[in-house]
DNA sequence: AAATCATGTTATAAAAATATAACATGTCAA
DNA sequence: TTGACATGTTATATTTTTATAACATGATTT
């Protein structure tokens, strides 16, 4: 879980999951995408995504193909963003009943 | 969005919230409850917190009351965990059609 | 087989994050 | 009023992260 939100702290890391969303990339293709940065700088944040279990690799010859995992985003949701998302329902609750004890 | 998930990288302040989830502390209370730490860096952690919105401070004398703030996580699991753990249910039904179309 | 393509790794510099030491300020109790 | 309490800020050292340069490897095309 650590290493998964350590990896979402990074606003790239959250882009190439992004760009991975709808269909797997080519490690080359991400690189075009994100120009700017030195295809090294690509491939160690790709490093990092990986070892956080948030993309799966697929060789395939000379291209690598990079595939999104929603396993380990979907277990954050389920284990912390979640419970402690929820207790926006509680606080509007709280509001609520706070406000309508004072009419 | 960028602060939220940057101060959710820290396990110790993602402890702190955990810690407030139920009831708001004292700073000094956190202190003590993360006494392996320097008081100067819980501080720092909990002002990454206010930064990002997670956490209300509410002052009363010369005590600190810390409450957690749920809304930005609500925010980014609507926004970004969301969607992005939805593949998880799109990723199992294409596994699971997959399954099917090999019977 | 040689050249090109696609990607990977290591080294290193710079930037950011995290930790403590030292000093400071405001509130409360004696 | 003084001392204790509760917290805040700044300076600085250390660690981690992020960026590029340079070198390397395997697959594909010519």
């Amino acid at each position: 879980m650590d290493r998964v939100f350590k990896a979402l702290a990074s606003r790239i890391r959250r882009e190439l999951l992004d760009c991975l969303k709808d269909n797997p990339r080519t490690t080359g293709e991400l690189c075009e995408r994100f120009d700017t940065l030195d295809r090294c700088t690509v491939m160690q944040h790709l490093k990092v995504l990986e070892r956080a279990d948030l993309i799966i690799v697929q060789r395939k010859g000379r291209e690598r193909w990079n595939h999104l995992n929603p396993l380990p985003i979907r277990h954050i949701q389920d284990r912390w963003i979640g419970p402690h998302a929820d207790q926006a329902v509680t606080l509007l609750d709280r509001l609520k009943s706070d406000l309508e004890g004072t009419d």
